[in-house]
DNA sequence: CAAGTGATTTACT
DNA sequence: GTAAATCACTTGC
């Protein structure tokens, strides 16, 4: 297990940034999730996209607040989750300041800890595949609708956190436009590690 | 490629 | 209120 007293937890301040910063900035992090005294699951996040508060057709805040995207209005640094295709979760890291409307979708990630709990969850045994895809992170972590608005300062006040984790440069993060979203689908707000095994689509 | 799946939003009475 | 359209996905042909 990972010593997370000896590791560098990320501070408010991070997801107070541009949302684009955060969301290349993310790649590299570790994703942890406490499930019960030392049972942790964990993940690499490796792809991610930036939905901006400003002129962003395809962001969920970008008509106003509704029930829904309320999260995203809130002050940066908690989950924004919401269900979509009657299917699947979906897991975003609020950012900027309240009243900005803005998120970042994690898309994919590479397991680290508790991965036999997340075989369960996912119900498949391919280490590669557990987290590669929104959905697919979502239902490895056990996340749903009960942990929209969750802060991301735990361990101890919240079951979340992000730790500082792997560092890369520039020229081994790709950078291209966000897939699976109707409107505004030209930007290039989509981050990805470049020739990971944990992303399914390049 | 298409289907499955259901919450949310929007556009109407 | 009610109904229709929408949807930042995944899996299996």
């Amino acid at each position: 297990m990972l010593n997370y007293k000896k590791i560098e937890r990320i501070s408010k301040s991070f997801y107070l940034q541009k949302t684009e910063k955060v969301a290349r900035e993310l790649i590299g992090k570790l994703f942890v999730k406490k499930i019960s005294d030392g049972e942790y699951l964990s993940a690499e996040i490796l792809e991610t996209e930036a939905y901006l508060p400003d002129g962003d057709l395809a962001c969920h805040a970008a008509k106003g607040k509704t029930p829904r995207n309320s999260p995203m209005f809130e002050n940066g640094g908690i989950l924004y989750v919401y269900f979509i295709y009657g299917n699947h979760y979906c897991s975003n890291i609020v950012t900027e300041e309240a009243g900005k409307g803005a998120a970042v979708l994690i898309r994919a990630a590479k397991p680290i800890e508790g991965i036999e709990i997340m075989k369960n969850y996912r119900e498949i045994e391919n280490i590669q595949r557990l987290c590669n895809g929104p959905g697919n992170f979502a239902k490895a972590f056990g996340i749903n609708k009960l942990d929209n608005y969750q802060s991301l300062f735990g361990i101890n006040n919240s079951n979340y956190c992000l730790f500082h984790f792997n560092e890369y440069a520039d020229d081994e993060i790709v950078q291209t436009n966000r897939i699976g979203i109707k409107q505004n689908s030209e930007l290039p707000l989509r981050f990805y590690l470049k020739d990971s095994e944990y992303i399914s689509r390049k």
